[in-house]
DNA sequence: GACAGTGTGTTGGATATTCAACAAACAGTT
DNA sequence: AACTGTTTGTTGAATATCCAACACACTGTC
């Protein structure tokens, strides 16, 4: 998109959200502040209202900047052969587990709406982005809604579980689908 | 000194100077340019001049911190008990490993002064500030210059050596002075 | 020698960030 | 209820950085 944005907004983005990750992995979402944010960031405080107007609002640009991330994945995933599937199922479930404590933030401040449901939101926003691009089938289309169909298994490990690495999940989704993580062939 | 700097001018200075050492640690410091190092460190190149006036200035100014530093260790260190010492000289040492480069590079660029005469400059230079501050009594004052009775064995240790730890090399400098790096006592 | 390619300093206007200050909302204390 | 301390948005002027452009010097190549 606007990829040209200049070096300094970059940067004040970049710092201000990799501060709030930094302090998802340390406290309740809901207990961190703008101020808090920023002055790990080291960046005044005026100058994040110029870009966000609460920790909320930062935090959804970390969102939109996962789902951007997804896309990728599964577009790259959808046209690529099925030796290769496996192996990036991984790397996918890899940058998902990484991220486990956005989701969490995400659930935390989302009451009333369920995890699935909201990793669901966030996997339509997917398809929804996928769907305005060119080249995009039907089977392709289909195949992110699979996803669905394996999404329990990966809330599971993500919370709950976490005996197995990565790499062995991806084996173990591969066998419910007859591609990684899910693709109609 | 002006510790009030500007966030902006902070961090501009910080990103410079991790640049140029990261750089000096993959190429010789004569063939590293002004654009490369602020490619490196995403500032603009007509920034850099209004900090610096070329690679060279950069460098006296990441050696300036350094003299700076050692400033403050020489300091605790000929206040502190003896049974101290030796622990802080093996922090000294490390300090100076993790900057080899730097001082290769000083080295490098001055072509005719050796390498001891070049430490001992920096050394001098501390003294100077030294004895611009107060209560830096006779002793303590005299203890610096002891640092030269060990540099021989420090570059040794640093260019060919490196055997040893920098806790071993610490005992083994306070063998031969009768307070860690040196001290009249 | 003409030529293309690259790094150097420098400039001026556009843009982003800082800083200090403010009023307002809120939570906890006495 | 008054008080203290903290966070929140917002403002305006000061400051720093960006960016594009420029002339210049240097290097290697045809």
């Amino acid at each position: 998109m606007s990829d040209k944005l200049d070096r300094r907004k970059k940067y004040t983005r970049m710092v201000l959200k990799d501060s709030l990750i930094q302090l998802m992995n340390e406290k309740t979402f809901s207990s961190i502040t703008v101020k808090e944010v920023c002055s790990r960031a080291d960046i005044n405080r005026s100058t994040f209202y110029t870009h966000f107007t609460d920790v909320l609002d930062l935090l959804y640009s970390i969102e939109a900047e996962i789902i951007e991330e997804m896309n990728k994945s599964l577009n790259a995933f959808n046209f690529a052969k099925e030796e290769e599937s496996i192996q990036m199922t991984e790397k996918l479930l890899e940058y998902i587990k990484e991220r486990k404590e956005i989701f969490e933030a995400l659930l935390e401040n989302n009451t009333g709406t369920s995890f699935e449901k909201r990793v669901m939101d966030i996997a339509r926003r997917c398809v929804m982005n996928r769907a305005l691009t060119a080249n995009i089938d039907a089977a392709s289309y289909l195949s992110t809604f699979m996803v669905s169909g394996a999404i329990n298994v990966i809330k599971d490990w993500l919370f709950n579980d976490q005996k197995q690495s990565p790499k062995q999940m991806a084996e173990l989704i591969s066998q419910f689908t007859n591609k990684g993580i899910g693709s109609v062939n």
